[in-house]
DNA sequence: TGATGTGAACCCATTCACAGCC
DNA sequence: GGCTGTGAATGGGTTCACATCA
């Protein structure tokens, strides 16, 4: 058995990517989970306390750490300390990443802000607006700057990831700049879906979605029922 | 034939949901499109349009959009209008939603001018904190207000919906002054699983979550594979 | 003709259940 | 005994392909 397990290294576009999505976007929460475990002087933690902790069930727990390697400890659990260090390394995260951000307005200056951000091993190394009047203000840190001097700053800090932060209007000016500055990834707030070369890795957070989906499920607990469409289809209450 | 389809509504807890999650999740994608079109005064369009507009394919968008009803013309395609109004109500979205905010911090101050909020149908009837000095800054078109005000501030303005952009370590305190004012549902932008009553809606946004996610492509587009794991296993490169 | 709507097939993700190991 | 790791079973979501209808 070994079938076309080539690596065990990822590929940005392989067609055979070794951590499943779903089981990827787990991996930040787990992280989070055990750095606080771990500031809790917590040594060793179980999948049945992780899931607890992670609001998932903890066969889940166990099959997600399984893609990184066999790194629990049958009847007792997992190292927190380690299994950290080794979720850290798969994220990439077991080194600093220099960040841009791209839109100086408040969700901007949140974002610098976020100690969240930093403490999550992520540096950010410039914000940048078109703005006059906002250039040479400070914010999380750093002075913002003309949207013109981005190409240096990404070369100058060898930035790979940008957070886009303007209004939808500008959201694809704001990712051609950084396109043409050489960024690898996009974080997307704006409310758009960009246009960018395929290489280009885009994640969009949709800042009014989550509310959008809550809205539905309110309507529905407030107990108003969904109209029956207006066309000619009517409720098969019966055969 | 009839199971048990009692009617087209949706119930907050009920075992047979009629949207499944996944499609739900996509619904305000189309209709933020639709709306995008809408004000383009365009009045038509495919599935094929609208998946490239989403960055999907389109029997995806057909099997979305089908769970709503059948809107669409068997060779012309859909019209942009009364879509919009479709999923609208759908949503919830047929009303406006008051909404408060807990937390005065920068994101809170983000969200609260976040125009793309207001323009979807919510309307923030309040921010509130616990610190005093940020108590009767004005955020957003309102005055911060003290979070005992919290149970009134609901009941007044009947929300149902709440937003906790507080740090960490008061988002429990945060939630809890939430549930007891009688709020329904939350998004939650502080990165903690929060311990709620089972009829309460959460909806967790981790702002740094995609970054690491972000970071963990941008680590293999460098080509720096995965190490491997520290432990006996090895690479089984040949059989 | 051309695009929707939808069973059926497919594929990925979740869960189960237990072998394997501490 | 207890908990991990993982094949196998299950279930949900996506895609295909075509019947259907304007």
């Amino acid at each position: 058995m070994m079938h076309e397990v080539i690596a065990w290294g990822c590929m940005s576009e392989s067609p055979r990517r070794r951590i499943p999505e779903a089981a990827l976007g787990r991996l930040p929460i787990y992280l989070r989970i055990l750095v606080e475990l771990g500031h809790e002087n917590v040594a060793q933690a179980s999948s049945e306390q992780l899931a607890e902790l992670a609001g998932v069930n903890a066969a889940k727990v166990r099959k997600d750490l399984s893609y990184l390697g066999t790194y629990g400890t049958r009847g007792v659990g997992y190292e927190v300390q380690f299994l950290t260090v080794q979720i850290q390394r798969e994220l990439g995260l077991n080194q600093a990443w220099p960040v841009v951000i791209v839109g100086a307005g408040n969700l901007g200056q949140a974002m610098a802000n976020f100690t969240g951000i930093a403490e999550r091993g992520f540096h950010i190394v410039g914000v940048v607006d078109k703005d006059e009047s906002k250039i040479g203000t400070q914010v999380g840190g750093v002075s913002v700057t003309h949207v013109d001097s981005l190409t240096q700053l990404v070369q100058l800090h060898k930035v790979s990831i940008g957070i886009i932060t303007t209004p939808a209007a500008h959201a694809q000016d704001a990712a051609d700049s950084l396109v043409r500055a050489g960024i690898g990834s996009i974080m997307n707030f704006a409310p758009t879906i960009l246009s960018v070369p395929r290489d280009v890795h885009v994640r969009k957070v949709d800042l009014a979605l989550e509310l959008q989906i809550l809205s539905y499920y309110e309507d529905c607990r407030n107990g108003n029922l969904r109209d029956v469409p207006t066309d000619g289809r009517i409720d098969p209450v019966s055969a």
